[in-house]
DNA sequence: CCGAATCCTTTTGGATACTG
DNA sequence: CAGTATCCAAAAGGATTCGG
């Protein structure tokens, strides 16, 4: 979580500071949907290395928007959730999809 | 602009590609209120270099997100503004800017 | 004023090997 | 399965100089 005195005075730096990141962004997008499993993450995620998809998953997970779960088994089970706080994006996440959709339409 | 074969499948991402990283969206955050000048944007993007101010821009500008107009004038002036397809980006923008405000809030 | 070009440092990220 | 640790290559980014 942000402390107050890193938080840029625009809100959307304050937001682009949380999830301004390629993978960031496409970790949540998938997180929208149901949780998620590590190596699922990484199928999904096509071209991300396992370093980077860590670090991301730490980095949004220090930030709050994700939850890990460990569930205690052999082999073990790691699963990534939204948390409250990640629930809240997704309108922005919404917005970009219906972009992304009449882009690749051609309907802009 | 994008060619059709380097459209990724998921709408997120094809957006993502285009605009998903700091400096991109905070220079479009800037352009969605009006034009403005290269020297404007590089004092009020705090921390951003000449090189990676103007990397940004031809890369958006070549995305067809922004046009680019030279005034032939002594100093040269050069405005940069939203092309209608940006324009078509400010409801990413707008949620981007809601969500910030109710995190710095603590609405959230 | 708005860059391009160069050089150089810093950061990021991939590959590999290893572990509970 | 889900990582961590290490090393190294690649890319991004800063500083500076120069030009229309």
């Amino acid at each position: 979580m942000l402390t107050k005195d890193e938080l840029p005075e625009c809100p959307v730096a304050t937001t682009v500071q949380l999830i301004g990141s390629k993978w960031k962004l496409l970790i949540m997008r998938n997180l929208m949907m149901r949780p998620w499993r590590f190596n699922e993450l990484k199928k999904s995620l096509e071209g991300i290395s396992q370093k980077v998809l860590t670090d991301s998953l730490r980095s949004i997970e220090e930030d709050g928007l994700i939850t890990r779960t460990v569930y205690p088994e052999v082999p073990p089970r790691v699963e990534y959730a939204l948390s409250d706080l990640g629930e809240t994006m997704r309108p922005i996440l919404d917005a970009m999809q219906e972009w992304g959709t009449n882009y690749k339409n051609g309907t802009i």
